[in-house]
DNA sequence: AGTTAGCACTCACCATATAAGAGTGCTAAC
DNA sequence: GTTAGCACTCTTATATGGTGAGTGCTAACT
């Protein structure tokens, strides 16, 4: 079994795979012969398919109709047939005109990138946003707003900013919150959100417990610290993908669409698959069943060395791989320069 | 043709209807006898069938197949033949669960209530968010980030926030900025973030035109205000949707789903349909041809007094009319309540 | 030995034909 | 004014046969 599959089956194996995610029909042996160029006839090609096919890269739906790859297909393909298809010029100058025109706020870039993503690919693209409680901590501020409350102004490392209202306990006065913030900016500066809220905050205890609210200060710094444990997700190409013939039947949009709204499980998926680089899996390498008739391509996106998140495309197997991998790779380090761009 | 229906067709028009509304087939005058206690006989319903559809109240697709209404039809139904249905109590307690739930951030707020709309009348909602730009300008503040910049914060008199990252021009000082903060805040609270943009903020010229670096602080000003000239929309039920037999197309639904991608046009719907209280479009009554089959019911909220924001639902003329409403309805003074709890 | 032509066979797909079911409209009787 | 009855229309589901693309196998060819 361990025998290995030789020139001539690799070129046979990619046309099949070529011609499949071009027309997403069954490839037959006559199509095959007539549409690129093997040197050999039907016959031979029905031979090197049935091959192929005892080896477990092509499957057989039923006696008659022709062969579809099948996931141990692709992978050798991804592995090593693709020939590399680099985002054009022409692309890149788009991309670039897009981010530019559109993106106003913080959440918009990642908005963007979801949209372009999915635009270029067709297939519906993920773009995980970073996780706050993991940024580090840069200052907090407070804003007076009337005498019952302030806003609270926090701002990350990496350049993120969230306010909140709060309300002033009784009797404290905003002069107490100035004398706060400048406690905890000079003590918790550089630790992560996550961090602080759960160890670093009973460090400055000592320091503010001579306050004369200083109990519910802590809580009220707590509270503006929180900010969610939820990264956001970005989704684009919901529209998108109804273009693929897969999504001809209203049952299977629906499942779809119901599957994508499910963030848990998204995320889930994306953590599990975010390794360094780019990362492929393909149908059946899927751990969820929902998802053994897709491949899931993602990449990481960094700043300063540190891990921000994740962007994904995600598409029935039948996929352009090439070009898939390509742009993410474009739009991973794009997306790195963007952030940095738009706040440093 | 002014011929006034009397009250036996006016009950077949209601059956008619509901029975549509339900079961999305073309009603016969069997099934309708069968159904409803209407009384009399299949031929004698025909009889008014035939009269109803002369008037223009009903439809027929073929010689054949039973009745559909039109828009007449529904209309007529929506002024004058629906039996009120309140949001039950249960409902509200849901409702109310839901907001607390999941409601931590001022936009979560809109999104959660189209979530909440498209979850309960199975349709699509939209939610448009208050425009900026017309919000009141409560105060600026500047607070310092590093040597090279300020974070602005803009806040509004509906409890708005929005904060923005700005370059210092060289030679300026945090100082210079918190003395443009005193002027600005001290002359132009009270007026719309539009007005200043293009009016008031000339004013203050005077105030600031012996500091140094007067012209680029009109310019920093200007950034800071500049919320976006777009206010948000939140669509909700894109997926729930696809369980209405209207969608069994996918063709219509992709069609529909790129419709409500298109921004621009659904927020000029929303804004023609934007009078006080609870309004109904039904099919033909819409302007627009892509809507010619589908009914919109928005209604707006306030806070204070003042004109917010429009909800609406969005479906197939075939829809639960009484339900939709009662709900937007509900949904309408909930949203302010949430608002204001949110940030008053 | 590898390659190719030929042929029987299998499906999926399309169009047509047929039967069933629901509904209408009209007339005549109640 | 209401209803029963009947002929007619139109949609939907089902069966039938033909076509085309594809396979697998065998035998002939280089």
């Amino acid at each position: 079994m361990a025998e290995p599959i030789d020139e001539r089956k690799q070129r046979v194996l990619k046309a099949v795979i070529d011609d499949y995610i071009e027309t997403a029909e069954p490839v037959g042996s006559r199509t095959l012969a007539r549409k690129y160029d093997l040197g050999v006839s039907p016959a031979t090609i029905r031979n090197e398919m049935a091959d192929l096919e005892m080896l477990g890269y092509l499957e057989h739906l039923h006696t008659s109709s022709g062969r579809v790859p099948s996931s141990k297909g692709y992978r050798f393909y991804v592995d090593g047939l693709i020939p590399p298809k680099p985002v054009s010029d022409e692309e890149k100058v788009l991309i670039d005109r897009w981010y530019n025109a559109r993106v106003k706020r913080i959440d918009e870039v990642f908005q963007e990138t979801a949209h372009i993503i999915s635009q270029v690919t067709k297939n519906v693209s993920l773009v995980l946003a970073p996780q706050l409680n993991q940024a580090k901590f840069r200052c907090l501020q407070f804003l007076p707003l009337d005498d019952y409350r302030v806003i609270t102004v926090l701002m990350t490392d990496a350049g993120f900013i969230e306010n909140k209202i709060i309300e002033m306990p009784s009797g404290a006065t905003f002069e107490d919150f100035q004398r706060m913030a400048k406690v905890i900016n000079a003590n918790l500066a550089g630790h992560t959100l996550d961090t602080i809220q759960h160890h670093a905050l009973a460090e400055i205890r000592d320091e503010i417990s001579d306050e004369p609210l200083y109990e519910s200060a802590l809580e009220i710094i707590h509270r503006a610290l929180d900010t969610g444990k939820k990264e956001r997700l970005y989704l684009g190409g919901t529209t998108q993908m109804l273009d693929q013939p897969e999504f001809h039947d209203v049952e299977k949009v629906k499942e779809t669409l119901m599957m994508l709204e499910e963030e848990e499980l998204i995320k889930d998926i994306l953590y599990a698959h975010m390794g360094d680089g780019l990362e492929v899996t393909i149908g059946q390498e899927n751990e969820d069943k929902h998802f053994k008739d897709s491949s899931i391509i993602t990449a990481t996106y960094h700043l300063d060395g540190e891990l921000l998140g994740t962007i994904a495309v995600l598409g029935p197997t039948r996929m352009e791989y090439a070009k898939a991998m390509s742009l993410l790779e474009y739009m991973n380090s794009n997306l790195t320069n963007v952030i940095k761009r738009f706040h440093w």
